[in-house]
DNA sequence: AGCAAATTTGCGCATACATGCAAATAAAGT
DNA sequence: ACTTTATTTGCATGTATGCGCAAATTTGCT
């Protein structure tokens, strides 16, 4: 692998480019809603509560969690009927942290960057 | 706006959910192997360069270029018949950071997470 | 057993996206 | 003017994605 872009995300099955699956789970309004939902919550949530907050239909936010739950940015716990769901900040928030340190590293001109 | 996650991302014309956008741009293979050519290249890179590294189609290359530049993640400046692209650090590390935070904030219950 | 509640899954549909190919621009060079 | 080079854009196509609705599944209650 010479693109470790691609390889920053550890998770995600034997997939090509674990981070772009990360990012795609992350690539919609809802989930980012869903995201920020349980952000808030600071704990477990049940779909019928995080059905709450965005407009669609429940299952919808079923099929929502359980992508992000495949990119192993939240974490789900069965209590009796109802399925609860947590953020799971590792490795995400390092991910991100990577990321933004790859980024800033390059194009932070320092110097000699003559532009037009 | 409810949801700080989705305005995370202040780029991006009148969408409703600019992170998502932003995510969008990231959650390609093709797209983030570009990236990291830029990256390596901490500088400009032609498209003809750019499509040395991934294996599609130059017109292809065309087309991710400019949807990481209208995501505002590149930037790009003409010069006789050549476009130069080149990675654009802000605000793609500020926002990153700034997610990476606020998970890290939260499900990382090591201690002082007392809510409001 | 029978019923109700919480969640998931199958299906159909409409829309978005990535891709290759060929044509269209744009800018030089002859 | 004609030709060549660099890039973009139109078009067709196959595939993925988000959605609602209804049915299936799981679990608890009486």
């Amino acid at each position: 692998m010479t693109n470790p872009l691609q390889a920053l995300w550890p998770c995600c099955a034997g997939e090509e480019s674990g981070t772009a699956e990360l990012f795609s789970a992350l690539a919609d309004p809802t989930r980012l809603i869903l995201l920020w939902r349980l952000l808030q919550a600071q704990g477990e949530l049940s779909v019928s509560e995080l059905s709450d907050c965005c407009g669609i239909h429940l299952s919808g936010v079923s099929r929502h969690l359980a992508q992000l739950r495949q990119a192993q940015i939240i974490d789900a716990r069965k209590e009796g009927r109802t399925v609860f769901y947590r953020l799971r900040a590792e490795p995400l928030a390092s991910t991100l942290t990577a990321l933004a340190e790859a980024v800033s590293s390059q194009a932070q001109p320092s110097e000699a960057t003559t532009e037009t």
